[in-house]
DNA sequence: AATTGATATGTTATATTGTAACAAATTAAC
DNA sequence: GTTAATTTGTTACAATATAACATATCAATT
């Protein structure tokens, strides 16, 4: 039996990195911060799949570009993307995922799948109202928000139905 | 300034506790596992308080009453609690907290208080009924839930209101 | 161009969180 | 009582993250 660990072939994700780092790139002038060559590197291999990343194969992946490159190196520019809005980290698994949404900057569902490992980032603006909802029902004053689902996504669970035989 | 850490002085605290190891203890009769000491002290640690623990802290609390622990005992014992639903992981503090809720098992909302450090659980079924279509609409089958808000709960944030002169 | 202040990076060391692997002890079932 | 399963003891280490201080870079002003 194969197991899929791809993202439908309908999807091209050089235009999800370009686009990803075209937005960084231009809300950093409007911010007056510096994406700098480290915190852009650490961006695009974050920005590598829509995996969620560990810092530790970050670091090992920047080597070759800065080999100076230490723990601290990585979680500083993990702190400045995150800081920026342009990385999530996956509480549940100590990792990090590029965001898919710079705009809005919303808060959104996370779908991580236990199968191929993608992390999908959904609007979920239903959920997110009712969660408004009871928040003030509890006299909450939330700073953060964090909602993260682990199962198997569509596209393995379609890949697990077909090619496993009856 | 005086900052609370308390739950409101309503809260009797031995009712939880007595609660969750009663429920606990009759739950493993039914279900012909085995409450070892070492499990029940953990849990009963646990529930010192509504706070998230972490797991070294539970380490230290348990050497006086078990001098040859060490990391795996404790970890064992969390496993063990969390396979029976009597305790929840808080993904984003690395720590756990009891499960107020062990009859229905629900997934649910907890609200951490970043001032008090409790952590409350929530049912929010409305929220949770939204999550659940969500997640059909995304054909996401989903094996675990957690949603994690972090901010002020209603009793610091009152009391903050009350101390500070205007 | 030199000075300054703010920001970013280099570097060492260490703290924190969590697991693997195997031996010994305990318990439950026969 | 013997056996099989479960639990615990023990050692070692892997994985994740931060503290602290030195150095370097950059931008704005003298």
């Amino acid at each position: 039996m194969s197991i899929s660990t791809e993202l439908p072939s309908t999807h091209n994700h050089s235009n999800c990195i370009n686009a990803a780092l075209t937005m960084a790139t231009q809300l950093c002038v409007e911010r007056g911060v510096q994406l700098t060559s480290i915190r852009q590197q650490v961006l695009e291999l974050i920005w590598t799949n829509h995996h969620a990343v560990k810092a530790y194969d970050l670091l090992e992946r920047i080597k070759p570009l800065q080999s100076a490159a230490k723990p601290a190196t990585i979680y500083r520019a993990l702190d400045f993307l995150m800081a920026q809005g342009f990385i999530h980290r996956v509480e549940s698994l100590n990792a990090f995922i590029g965001c898919c949404d710079l705009k809005t900057a919303h808060e959104q569902l996370l779908l991580i799948c236990k199968q191929c490992k993608n992390v999908e980032e959904r609007h979920a603006d239903v959920v997110m109202q009712a969660l408004v909802q009871e928040l003030q029902n509890a006299n909450f004053i939330a700073h953060s928000k964090a909602i993260e689902i682990q199962g198997i996504c569509e596209n393995c669970s379609q890949t697990l139905n077909t090619e496993i035989p009856a």
